[in-house]
DNA sequence: CACGAACCGTACCGTACGGTACATGCCTTG
DNA sequence: CAAGGCATGTACCGTACGGTACGGTTCGTG
C-alpha cells in the first residue's frame, strides 16, 4: 500500500492541522461529550461538510487526532558518543521525567480517556493506533537508551523488552491509570523524585555493580 | 458515620442485585454505548420507572454498578501465623497473580473503561469511587501481606507505601493499560511468569540478603 | 473578466437516548 | 374480599447528535 510514503509531516494540510488543534482543544476541555462535529465546526469556523470530506466520518475525525498529535511529538534522540556513568543516570532520569510528564500531560489524557471509552470487545481500533503511534516512539526511544548503557557495561540484560518494561513499571507504577481516573497529576517536585528512586531501583536489578559498595 | 456497619450485602435489595448484573453483563458485552437505560430495561425484565426510582438517575445507575461489583469481591485475608519464607514467597506470588487477573478481568475492565470515558476535567467522581472501592482493599491487602513479610525478617522497608507502589508496578507495568486499550490479556501461563519475575525482582529491591548466594 | 473549485454557514433529517407519565397486573395486608 | 403499594411495559417528550444538502462567498486560474 502507501509503504513508500517518506514523510509523515503531509498527511494533513495546514488548515487541516488547526482544525485538529481546535479539536483537541475541545476534547481537552470537556472530555469526549463535548467532541461533536457541530462543537469542532464552530470552534475552529468551518463547516461540517468540510469535516466529513477531509476526514470521512467522526471515527476517521478521531483517529485523525491521534495521528496529529503523536505527529507533534518528536522524541528526542539520546546523545550518543561516550556518556559517563554520571551522564547515563542523569539521561536514565531525563527519560523517567519525561515519560510521566508525556503520560500526565492534559492532551495525552484526554486521547488515551477518548480511545479506552471506545474501547470494548470489537473496537480495538483507536487503542491500537494510540499504542502504535503513541507508545512505540517512547519505547524505542527507551530501548535504545537502554542498549546504549549496556554497550558502555553500565547495564546488564539480556531482553531488552523485559528490561525495558521493569524501568517502566517502576517509573510509572500506577501513575498513569490514577490520572486517567481524574487524579490530580503530581508536581514537578514529586515527579524528579519518583524518577530518582525509580531509576536508583532499576540500577539496582539491572546496572552492574559499579555503584559504591 | 456508618462505622458499624456489620454487613454491606445489604446495600441493595436482591431484586436490584439482579438488576445491576444484568446491567454488568451488557457493559461487559457491549461497552458504554449499549448501557442505556432502555437496554437495561429490557435485558432485566424491569421498567424504565423502577430503575429511576432505585438509582435516581444515570449517573446513580453506574455508581450503584461499581459498589455492587465492588461488594462481590472478597478479599482473602493472608492467613497469619508464622509463613516460612517459601509460604510467604508464595504468597506474595498469589498475590500478583489475583492481582493481574482481577485487573485483566471483563467487569474490571468495563467498569475501568467508563469510569476513565466518564472523566474529564470535573467528572472524577465515578473515578475516584472506582479507586476507594476497586483500589483501596488490593492495597490494604498488599500491604498487610508486606508488613506480615517485614516482622518475620523476610523484607526491609521504611515506607510500606513506596514498598506496595514498587511491587504494583513490577507487577503490572503496563499490563493495564494495555488491557483497557484493547489488548488481549495475557495467558495463565505469562501470567504466573510474570508475577513470578516480579516477586524475585521485588526481593532484590526489598527483600533481606536471606536469598542463596 | 469569467469560470470553477473549495469552503463556510445554516438549515435540515433521521435516529436514539435520558427521563417522565400512565395503564395494567401482582402481591401483600387489614 | 377489598384496597393500596409496588413493579412492569409501553407510550411519549424534548433534546442532541451524526450525517447530508444547499445557497452564498472567496480565491486561484485561464
Amino acid at each position: 500500500m502507501t509503504a513508500v510514503a517518506p514523510l509523515e509531516t503531509e498527511t494533513f494540510s495546514p488548515r487541516q492541522n488547526a482544525v485538529l488543534e481546535c479539536a483537541l482543544k475541545l476534547l481537552v476541555a470537556g472530555g469526549e461529550k463535548a467532541l461533536t462535529t457541530a462543537g469542532i465546526a464552530r470552534a475552529a469556523n468551518c463547516s461540517k461538510e468540510s469535516l466529513y470530506k477531509w476526514f470521512g466520518d467522526r471515527d476517521g475525525m478521531l483517529a485523525a487526532m491521534i495521528a496529529f498529535q503523536s505527529s507533534k511529538v518528536r522524541t528526542p534522540a539520546p546523545r550518543h558518543g561516550a556518556p559517563s556513568l554520571e551522564d547515563f543516570t542523569h539521561n536514565l532520569r531525563t527519560f523517567a521525567v519525561d515519560l510521566l510528564t508525556v503520560l500526565g500531560g492534559e492532551v495525552s489524557l484526554a486521547l488515551n480517556r477518548l480511545a479506552i471509552g471506545q474501547a470494548g470487545p470489537g473496537n480495538t481500533g483507536l487503542g491500537h493506533l494510540l499504542i502504535e503511534q503513541g507508545r512505540q516512539p517512547i519505547e524505542q526511544r527507551a530501548r535504545a537508551l537502554l542498549e546504549l548503557g549496556r554497550r558502555h557495561g553500565y547495564l546488564a540484560f539480556s531482553d531488552t523488552r523485559q528490561a525495558f518494561e521493569t524501568l517502566y513499571g517502576l517509573v510509572v507504577r500506577d501513575a498513569h491509570l490514577r490520572y486517567l481516573l481524574g487524579d490530580a497529576p503530581d508536581n514537578e517536585h514529586e515527579l524528579s523524585a519518583r524518577a530518582e528512586l525509580a531509576v536508583d531501583q532499576f540500577f539496582r536489578l539491572y546496572g552492574r555493580k559499579l555503584l559504591k559498595d
